[in-house]
RNA sequence: GUGGACGUAGCUCAGCUGGUAGAGCACCCGGUUGUGGUCCGGGAUGUCGCGGGUUCGAGCCCCGUCGUUCACCCCA
C-alpha cells in the first residue's frame, strides 16, 4: 500500500530551490550591516520556559494570550516556542552574566519564530527574523544607530519603496499621564465587546484599529507624543537630530502602536508600500524596564527585529532580486567507468581549491548530459572519455560563448 | 477566533446548460558514430483535495470535511 502524502503543517514558510537562494541572500544581507557595526552572534534555543514570555512580553498582549505554541515537556515543564527574540536574548544575557562586562552588550541573531495565527500573505506560523539588541546604554545616539543599521539592511537587499515611521512612547511618567486622559476619552466612545476588552488592557491599541469607524472615533484622541515630559521629549529630539545627520528619512507617526508591552521611549517601524495587509517589514524600539522585569539588573536596551520572509516578498515585489540559481564553475561529463573514477578525483581536487564542480552521473547519453550541463548553468563543461584520459588533455568548453580550448587535466584549476 | 474566494497532470490553467479528462510549460527518448541552447518527431503523467448525497450517469449540482489563499483581529 503506498504511503499517504504528508504535507507541511499549516502556515509555515518554506523555501525550496530555486527561491531558497533569494531567501538566503536576503537573510544574510539584512543582518550584514549589524555585523559591521560590532554586533556579535548570539545563538539561542527556539523554545524557552513559558514564563519568560508571559513575564517579558506581557500577558495582556495578543502574542502571549492567544498566539503562543505552548506545551508541556516530559518533565512537566511548560515550554513555549519563541514568538519573538528580545526576551530570550535578555534571559541569556542575564544567565551568562554578559551584562557584568563592558556595556553596551551588542548582539545579533537570526532564526525562526512561531506564532499560532491564521496565516495570510506575509504572515506565517513559523517565520524568520534577524535582529539585534544593544543593552546597557541610554544614549539617543545608539537609538539612531540601531535604526540606521536596520535601514542599511533593507538597502543592502535593494529595497527602496518603504518608509520609516518613528515615535516615542516616553518614560513611565509620561505614559501614566497620557493614559489618564486617553482612558477618559475612550470612555466617551461606544465600543463593541472585544474592543472594549482590548482598551481595558492597553488603551493604546485602539490607535491601531483599521476599521473606518474606529479611525474616525480615534481621530481626536489625545496623543501620547503630546504628554512626553521634559526628559523624554529631549531624548526623542536628540534621536531625530542624529537621524537627520545620518540622512535617514522618516515620518513621525504618533499613532503608532507596537504589539509587545515592553516598549518604552523610541519606537519605530518599517512599512513597505508594495505588500498587502502585512506590510510591516521590521520594527523595534527601546525597552528600558525589561531586563529588571526578568530578574536582571536595571539596564536599558534597544533593538529591532526584521522579517526575512516579508523582506523577501518586498524585494520580489520591487523586482530587485533575481531568482538565478547557483552556478558551478565546471561540469564534468564522464564517459565510461574509468572516466567516472577520474571525474570523481578531478572534481574532489578542484573543490578543495575552492572551485565548484558538478559531475554528470548515471548513464545518460552525451546529448542528455550536455543538456543537463546547460540547464545547470555551469560556466564550463568538460567531456572525459578514454582518449582524454590517455592524452591527459581535455577540451574545456565555455558554455556561454561555445568556445573550446585544449587544457591539460592538471592545469584545469588555472584554466577555470 | 471571524468572514470571502479557491482546490483538475511537477507548474500555470481550460473543461459549454451534468455523459467516466485536455492545453502550454517542464520532463524522458529519438532526428546515424563523443558536445548544450532553436527546430522537428515520439512518449509517460492524473483515486479532477477527501467523504457522503442527488442522478441511469458528477470534475461539473447539494452537504460535510480538510487544505490553500485574501482580509479582519494582531503582527515580522
Amino acid at each position: 500500500m503506498p504511503g499517504q502524502k504528508i504535507s507541511a503543517p499549516k502556515g509555515v514558510s518554506e523555501y525550496v530551490p530555486s527561491r531558497s537562494r533569494a531567501f538566503e541572500f536576503v537573510r544574510e544581507n539584512l543582518i550584514a550591516p549589524a555585523k559591521r557595526a560590532g554586533y556579535q552572534l548570539i545563538e539561542l534555543p527556539v523554545f524557552e520556559d513559558t514564563e519568560l514570555f508571559t513575564r517579558g512580553v506581557g500577558e495582556s498582549t495578543d502574542v502571549v494570550s492567544k498566539e503562543m505554541y505552548t506545551f508541556e515537556d516530559r518533565g512537566g515543564r511548560s515550554i513555549t516556542l519563541r514568538p519573538e527574540g528580545t526576551a530570550g536574548v535578555m534571559r541569556a544575557v542575564i544567565e551568562h552574566g554578559l551584562d557584568r562586562g563592558q556595556l553596551p552588550v551588542k548582539v545579533w541573531y537570526s532564526g525562526q519564530f512561531f506564532r499560532a495565527e491564521r496565516p495570510q500573505a506575509g504572515r506565517y506560523r513559523q517565520f524568520y527574523q534577524v535582529g539585534i539588541e544593544a543593552i546597557g546604554l541610554d544614549d539617543p545616539a545608539i537609538d539612531a544607530e540601531v535604526i540606521a543599521i536596520a535601514d542599511a539592511g533593507f538597502k543592502a537587499i535593494g529595497l527602496s519603496k518603504y518608509r520609516l515611521e518613528i515615535t516615542s512612547l516616553g518614560d513611565a511618567e509620561s505614559r501614566a499621564a497620557h493614559r489618564v486622559d486617553l482612558v477618559e476619552f475612550i470612555s466617551t466612545l461606544r465600543l463593541d465587546e472585544a474592543t472594549a476588552a482590548r482598551a481595558l488592557v492597553n488603551p493604546l491599541r485602539l490607535f491601531d484599529d483599521k476599521r473606518e469607524e474606529m479611525r474616525k472615533a480615534m481621530a481626536d484622541a489625545p496623543l501620547l507624543i503630546n504628554y512626553l515630559n521634559e526628559a523624554s521629549r529631549l531624548q526623542f529630539e536628540q534621536v531625530q537630530k542624529y537621524l537627520n545627520a545620518l540622512g535617514i528619512s522618516y515620518v513621525l507617526n504618533p499613532r503608532m502602536v507596537r504589539g509587545l508591552d515592553y516598549y518604552t521611549g523610541t519606537t519605530f517601524e518599517f512599512v513597505h508600500e508594495l505588500l498587502g495587509a502585512q506590510s510591516g517589514i521590521g520594527g523595534g524600539g527601546r525597552y528600558d524596564g525589561l531586563m529588571e522585569q526578568l530578574g536582571g539588573q536595571s539596564l536599558s536596551g534597544i533593538g529591532f527585529g526584521l522579517g526575512v520572509d516579508r523582506a523577501l516578498l518586498a524585494a520580489e515585489a520591487e523586482g530587485v532580486i533575481g531568482n538565478d540559481a547557483f552556478v558551478s564553475d565546471l561540469f564534468i561529463i564522464p564517459l565510461g567507468e574509468s572516466a567516472r573514477v577520474k571525474a570523481l578525483t578531478i572534481a574532489a581536487d578542484l573543490r578543495t581549491h575552492g572551485k565548484s564542480v558538478e559531475i554528470a552521473f548515471g548513464d545518460r547519453a552525451l546529448k542528455g548530459a550536455m543538456k543537463g550541463a546547460d540547464k545547470s548553468g555551469a560556466k564550463c563543461v568538460v567531456v572525459l572519455g578514454e582518449s582524454e584520459i590517455s592524452s591527459g588533455t581535455v577540451e574545456l568548453k565555455e558554455m556561454k560563448s561555445g568556445h573550446t580550448s585544449s587544457v591539460k587535466i592538471d592545469s584545469l584549476l588555472e584554466a577555470l
